[in-house]
DNA sequence: TTTT
DNA sequence: TTTT
């Protein structure tokens, strides 16, 4: 029934350290800034380059591995799909995002500190086992857990109230 | 855990009538050469033309919308994985074989008759719902639907024994 | 020397009919919007689908072409990158937009009336030979050439002046 | 003109030091194997791996880069078309090959020893400058410079006579 | 704004 | 074996 492919693939450093919340029905959604340099040389012989920023958006299982393994400076390939939004800020103006939901994404390096190993995807038979994902819970971690936290420290606690994120998606956003 | 990114992306035509066959736990397994052709000029202006014939294998749900709506000259987008197989022929003498393991496709052109909306993912937002696929039945359609054949004339019935096929398929190669 | 990796790509039709403008220097840019649909069904069993507009742009040969070939509605297959600019509107409000630059382009159905056969690629085997890119003369058709138009009537004669155009695009802007 | 499109991204480690031969003409033609691990859980819960080795081929100054950069145990991306050859043994067998015609590779990693900076690709903004490459001759370092062989010692010296080679690749079969 |  |  779908027409058409959306489909972006991306390999580059992260900007920032993630940041990951989760929605008012427990999903984690992790956000980082992604990358890419491309160089050429202009007519002159110069050397110019170009950086662009993209804004990488991980949902679900994909995201808690993102917001747990990935750190800035990580050098991933990430795959997904581009999605345009219109919003209106408080100052009234009318603005566009663009942001890249990822439904893949390996970690590379490997060797560093940093790097190493951790790769995750959906839907895909490299990248996470069906079985793993089929005995997630379809939540996020319970208060308990999260306060605990002793096994990923790194990761932020859910909200006590999911719902200051429900402005920003709701579950129905899972893009799966 | 994965490591590694092993990705095919193909924009051709079918060269044949797709073939789709039964494992013995009914999951459907359809195959189909696709025609991609590409042009350049040699050093002498000549036009060269080469033509890669890419044998691709869809499984599961997506062999059986393969096998109900591709024919012979349809274009398609293919996209999945590479897998090489290794094999000793009847003569004796071990061969390789390469196919193309498609996890997405979606039909092209649609204006004509054989082309026409029909598009299938694998665990994809786009390209068939997640609604579509949980309701369908893990098995192949039983003899009796089969023998029927009334709703979909162009697709072989299963084999009463799918043995026949299960030296080339046991039900764990489903690649997801 | 490059870091990184911005690589897209789109299948889906034309929203509108391709408009082509040419650089100072004679080089086509041909912008485009292509619409992307997805389908998924929300967990109350509803049908959800969602279009993504991309704004594409054609630099160069593959502008030509696009300006040439290209109509409302045409199916095509689209490769390039992503890239995001920041501009200052007339009110005088920062805003951001995001370009999808082509690097590759084939048209796609074939049998229809603007279907058909043309594709178009840059430093590619297939699409479009290395023999005539040297050979096209680094600059837009002349007006002489334009104003007879007779052999591509549908391509916009390029401006007397073509420095209307040198606000948005430098011809260092060439992405190649 | 083109018909299709045939793309392949890999990313994954090399099994072995590429080869680096030479044509008649002077053009390099550098081959190494890449694997790509996928992972997943059968149905009975127990992890199952497989590897596919993709044998990888660079043309021109793609594979004087990659003979030069590229180790045993680099990771890589590599992005490229498939292609199917069909040759008869010295049994006299028909045999067939699958290679991946590289026309894109960046080396990943970085910061460890193997890992470091060098990409490169083929008429993209992106790796490697059109400058570059024109300015590049179109034959393999002369016997004198290859002797020298001081800034690259790995670099195998191009043959006396390059015919050795010229059973497998006239210059003709550069893809592009 | 496309397409099915 | 497709397609243009």
């Amino acid at each position: 029934m779908a027409r058409g492919i959306n489909k972006v693939i991306l390999v580059g450093n992260l900007g920032n350290d993630p940041e990951t919340k989760y929605t008012q029905g427990g999903m984690a959604v992790t956000k980082a800034s992604l990358a890419t340099t491309s160089v050429r040389k202009d007519r002159e012989g110069n050397t110019q380059e170009r950086t662009e920023w993209h804004r990488v958006t991980f949902f679900g299982k994909l995201g808690e591995i993102a917001g747990e393994y990935l750190r800035k400076g990580s050098q991933v390939y990430v795959e997904g799909s581009i999605r345009y939004d219109k919003y209106t800020g408080q100052d009234g103006v009318e603005r566009y995002s663009t942001d890249i939901i990822a439904d893949e994404m390996q970690m590379l390096g490997g060797r560093g500190e940093g790097g190493g190993g951790a790769g995750a995807g959906r839907g895909e038979f490299r990248g996470g086992s069906a079985g793993d994902r089929s005995e997630r819970p379809a939540r996020a971690p319970s208060r308990q857990e999260g306060s605990g936290q002793g096994h990923a420290p790194r990761r932020e606690a859910p909200p006590a109230k999911a719902n200051d994120f429900a402005d920003d998606f709701a579950d129905d956003d899972i893009p799966f």
